[in-house]
RNA sequence: GCCGGUGUAGCAUAGUGGUUAUUGCAUCUGCCUUGUAAGCAGAGGGUCACGAGUUCGAAUCUCGUCACCGGCUCCA
């Protein structure tokens, strides 16, 4: 016998090599009806893994959310049962369950799903669910999977065993006619699938390499019941009522035209948050050491065969001709530009570390089918710096990123990034043991700063390692803003040195860092984040006057040029409609402050403030002259007024 | 770039081979004189993305191009 520990702290006594399900059993029938999964110590384990020794024991129903993610995992099994019912000769590849609400599954098949063939595949997986199949689980030896999957044709999965370490053991799951290769848990019958829908298909190429086939992907979500899954979809609608695209068009921030694919029309609006962000970040600089500098848009290519960008980087370059034989391209990256700035004297340890920074436009040409919005341009500018130092004050630069990261996601009220370090590619310049150092130096960094991070194998930058702060858009994607990387090659290829206390030459360290990374991929994030509430002080529109009647039009424009004399972005609001309507159009426009004015006000020399979202002030009336001091004050401190609100 | 989908007025939409292309919001005009999230009436606004083809007839069917959307690859 072996004692079992449940989380309400009961202990259980049962025979050594009982199944969790026996344990759910023998807790309760109801509990075990509706048992998903389990866990042994903490970890996710399927309802057939035997328990061989004392361990705390969880049963997961629908109402743990790894109960999902086991739903949804089973789910992908059916759909791949559903695909081969309806087309036996597809190959099936494998599935994947994040810890979204997703599914997919990848399948070999000689014509691409239509979404025609997406419905009968939702009804033969209806078909699965009401057969209540049971999901049976089978350890079986290398050899055995290999002839298994070989006799079922599947030779994509047989290629997938190769995957699968040594040591591990590799189980397979059944249900019905179905077999898969699978590591589990799934649920104890089909039917536990409450609910899922198809949402999509997608190619995808095999094993996720560009020169490999393409394979058709579905994806999908499932829950343990249809109001879960009416809830999410109804979610998922709402998100994308927030998506920066149709707020951008909508509140006329920016636009995008077929003229030219990928750059940005910024409309006024979407200027004052483009020079907002920017004279934010501008004012951080003094304090932080940094120096502006502005560096040219378009440069001979030798730069680029220096810095290694014509190597490895050219694809995303627009490139163009010059006289006779000159070949000139438009920059893609602030870096070789200031190493040319760095180079353009002697340079001595004592002006170190030298912080170069330019927020001058950037042009990548990016391939078409990567455009996305304002998070994915061809056109942007970086709050972009580069960092010359000595090798030995690089850990003090990295946490004076790390700092000023922080105070600038403060002051913007942002949170909910995930941070990771990115390694070395396989086309890269520079020496690899430089490389691996680099790499030790930024996880180092990264853990003084306190961050849980997750390494992405291959991902950095060609010239260094990187470390990056990831945010999710509405759709749950993420992108990167805030990032540094450590460059290991460009000093040397650019020859650059500095004169050090012993008076010989050094090579310095050389960083490369953004904050809000690049001004269109922040402000499309930060429009999502915020639903286009922006604070006070970077508002587009900060307030607008309400007039009652036309009777108070002249009182409401008085009121509006106190407000604009004092540098606050104030209009009146003078057409001919009733306050509710003017007060629905301000919510609508986002604007923070709306300032009524009427009978009342006017006789006193008021305003009656009304703060978004009908936060509506205590103080009530309010003389204007005081508000709009108090305003201008703390648009000055960019912060967000205490007045009333 | 690759796979799939979509493209009708400023925006959101109806219209799957047959008069003059639908509706709402927005715009303009008039009435109403308005107190905290939509007053009333009328008018204007469309190369149905673009190009070719099929057909007596195409927004609608076919092919091509462009753009956008979701993925893949790539990336701030």
């Amino acid at each position: 016998m072996i004692e079992i520990r449940l989380p309400d702290g009961k202990a259980l006594d049962v025979p050594a090599g009982s199944t969790v399900l026996e344990v759910a059993e023998r807790i309760g029938a109801g509990l075990a009806r509706a048992a998903l999964a389990g866990r042994i110590d903490g970890e996710l384990v399927d309802l057939r893994t035997t328990i061989e020794s004392n361990a705390a024991i969880e049963i997961v129903t629908s109402r743990n959310p790894e109960g999902g993610e086991v739903i949804r995992h089973s789910a992908e099994h059916v759909m791949a049962d559903a695909v081969k019912r309806l087309h036996p000769n597809v190959q099936i590849d494998v599935g994947r369950t994040d810890h979204s609400e997703k599914f997919q599954y990848d399948f070999l098949v000689e014509n691409p799903f239509t979404p025609a063939d997406l419905e009968q595949i939702e009804k033969e997986m209806q078909k699965i669910l009401a057969e209540k199949c049971p999901f049976t689980r089978r350890v079986v030896t290398r050899d055995e999977a290999r002839a298994l999957f070989s006799e079922m044709g599947e030779e994509l999965k047989v290629s997938r065993l190769d995957d699968i370490p040594e040591d591990a053991e590799i189980s397979v799951y059944e249900h019905g006619q179905f077999t898969d290769l699978c590591r589990g848990p799934h649920v104890q019958r089909t039917d536990q699938i409450g609910a899922f829908k198809l949402t999509e298909t997608a190619g995808a190429y095999w094993r996720g390499d560009e020169s490999n086939p393409m394979l058709q992907r579905i994806y999908g979500t499932a829950f343990a019941n249809k109001k879960e899954l009416k809830a999410h979809l109804q979610a998922v609608e709402e998100a994308r009522q927030r998506d920066h695209r149709r707020v951008g068009q909508d509140l006329e921030l920016f636009f995008i035209d077929p003229l030219s694919p990928g750059s940005p029309f910024y409309l006024p609006k979407g200027m004052i948050l483009y020079n907002g962000l920017i004279d934010f970040i501008r004012s951080l600089y003094p304090a932080y050491g940094y120096d502006e500098v502005m560096t040219p848009q378009v440069f001979r290519t030798e730069i680029y065969k220096t810095s290694g960008h014509y190597q490895l980087f050219r694809d995303d370059m627009f490139l163009m001709q010059g006289d006779e034989d000159e070949e000139l391209g438009l920059k893609p990256m602030n870096c070789p530009g200031h190493c040319v700035v760095f180079a353009s004297r002697k340079r001595s340890y004592r002006e170190l570390p030298l912080r170069l920074a330019e927020f001058s436009r950037l042009h990548r040409n990016e391939r078409s089918g990567t455009l996305t919005g304002l998070s994915r341009v061809r056109s942007m500018a970086q709050d972009d710096a580069h960092v010359f130092c000595e090798p030995e004050h690089v850990d003090q630069e990295l946490d004076r990123f790390f700092e000023m990261t922080d105070e600038v996601y403060r002051a913007l009220e942002i949170e909910g990034f995930e941070v990771a370090v990115s390694t070395q590619p396989s086309e890269f310049v520079g020496d690899p043991a430089d490389w691996k150092l680099a790499e030790q130096t930024l996880v180092g960094a990264v853990e003084r700063a306190g961050f849980q991070h997750a390494i992405k194998p291959g991902d950095g930058a060609f010239y260094g390692p990187k470390v990056e702060c990831d945010f999710r858009d509405v759709l749950g994607r993420a992108w990167t803003l805030s990032t540094l990387q450590i460059d290991v090659a460009m000093p040397e290829r650019f020859g650059l040195r500095y004169i050090g206390r012993d008076g010989n030459p050094h090579r310095p360290a050389m960083l490369h860092r953004a904050i809000l990374g690049s001004l269109e991929r922040f402000i499309a994030l930060y429009t999502e984040m915020k639903g286009a509430d922006f604070p006070f002080w970077l508002a587009p529109e900060q307030a607008v006057v309400l007039p009652i009647t036309e009777k108070h039009l002249d009182y409401a424009r008085g009121v509006g040029k106190a407000l604009t004399d004092a540098g606050l972005r104030a209009r009146v609001d003078d057409r001919n409609e009733k306050l509710g309507f003017k007060i629905r159009e301000a919510e609508l426009c986002k604007i923070p402050l709306m300032l009524v004015v009427g009978d009342q006000e006017r006789a006193d020399g008021t305003v009656t403030p009304r703060w978004r979202h009908g936060a509506s002030g205590k103080a009530g009336a309010t003389p204007v002259p005081a508000l709009v001091e108090a305003l201008a004050q703390d648009v000055d401190n960019r912060r967000t007024p205490r007045i009333s609100q």
